[in-house]
DNA sequence: TCCTTATTGATAACCTTTACTATTAAGTAA
DNA sequence: TTACTTAATAGTAAAGGTTATCAATAAGGA
C-alpha cells in the first residue's frame, strides 16, 4: 500500500499554495477544475485530507461551515466570524505545551489543541449599522 | 414576538439535564421520544438552540461531529477523541481574557473563545492494542 | 512491456441540521 | 369562559458538506 504521485494530488497542493489561506474544499475544486476540467470533487477532498496527513498542508475544522485548508506555517490560531463565517489568522502567541495545564488527564492521551476565538469582523460590523 | 412556553421545551431542557453532559440532539430525541412519541426531531433542534441562546445549557461545537449539548454549568474546557468522536471534560483553568494576549485585534470584535484538545480516549487506546 | 494495485471520476449515499407549511395551542384580552 | 392572535409544533423535504462505492485508469516496480 504505498502512496503514488498523481498530478490530481500536485494541482491540489499547488491550488492551497496559490489561495494561501483558509480555502475551503470547494475554493481548491474552483480553481484545480480549470486546468484540468475532469477531475472529481472526490478526488480534491481525497487529496486535502491525505496532505494534511502526510503535514504538508493544515487543516482547520470550522464547527457548521465547510473545513478550510492552510498552507503549511507556523503554529497558530483562528478567531471565526458568527455573522459571515469567515475564518481570520489571529496574532498571538502559540501557547506550547498547554496540554501541561491539565490537571488531570484521566489517561487521555493528548496530542494537540485548537484554539478558536469568536466574534464579529470588521466587516460584518459596518453591515450591521 | 414573545417567548410561549411550551412542553416540548420543557421536556428537552429535562432531557439534558438527565444526560448530564455532551448529549447529541440526537441523544436528547430519544428521551424526549419515550415520554412524548410524536415529537418532531426539528423541535427539539430548535428548542435545543432556543434553550442555547437563552444561557440555560451551553452548545458545543464539535467539527465533524454532531454538536453536543451541556447543563449550563460553569466555563470549561473539552478534549475530543478522534478515534470515537466522544467529547469529554478537561480539568483545566479557563483562561479568563485570553483574547488580551491578541497582538492586534484588526477590528475584529471577539465575544469569546473555544478550546479543544484533541488526542484519544483511554477506551480507544485499549481497542488498539 | 507487463503487472499489480493505488488512485481516479462519477455518482449515490450519508449525516446533521435547517427550511417549509398547514395545523395546533399558548397567552392575552374581552 | 370564550374568542382571538400568532408563536410553536409535527411532518416532511431539502440543504450542505463530506464520505462511500465501484468500474475504469494509470503509477511505479519487476
Amino acid at each position: 500500500m504505498m502512496k503514488r504521485n498523481t498530478i490530481q494530488r500536485a494541482m491540489v497542493l499547488d491550488a492551497v499554495n496559490k489561495l494561501k489561506c483558509h480555502a475551503t474544499a470547494d475554493e481548491v475544486y474552483q480553481i484545480v477544475v480549470n486546468e484540468h476540467p475532469n477531475i472529481s470533487k472526490g478526488t480534491v477532498y481525497r487529496n486535502l485530507n491525505q496532505l494534511a496527513e502526510m503535514g504538508e498542508i493544515r487543516k482547520i475544522e470550522v464547527p457548521g461551515n465547510a473545513d478550510r485548508f492552510d498552507h503549511r506555517c507556523h503554529d497558530h490560531y483562528h478567531a471565526r466570524c458568527l455573522k459571515c463565517g469567515k475564518v481570520f489568522d489571529v496574532e498571538m502567541e502559540y501557547i506550547q505545551n498547554l496540554e501541561k495545564q491539565i490537571k488531570d488527564s484521566h489517561g487521555f492521551q493528548f496530542s494537540g489543541h485548537d484554539l478558536m476565538f469568536k466574534g464579529v469582523c470588521p466587516n460584518c460590523q459596518k453591515k450591521e449599522k
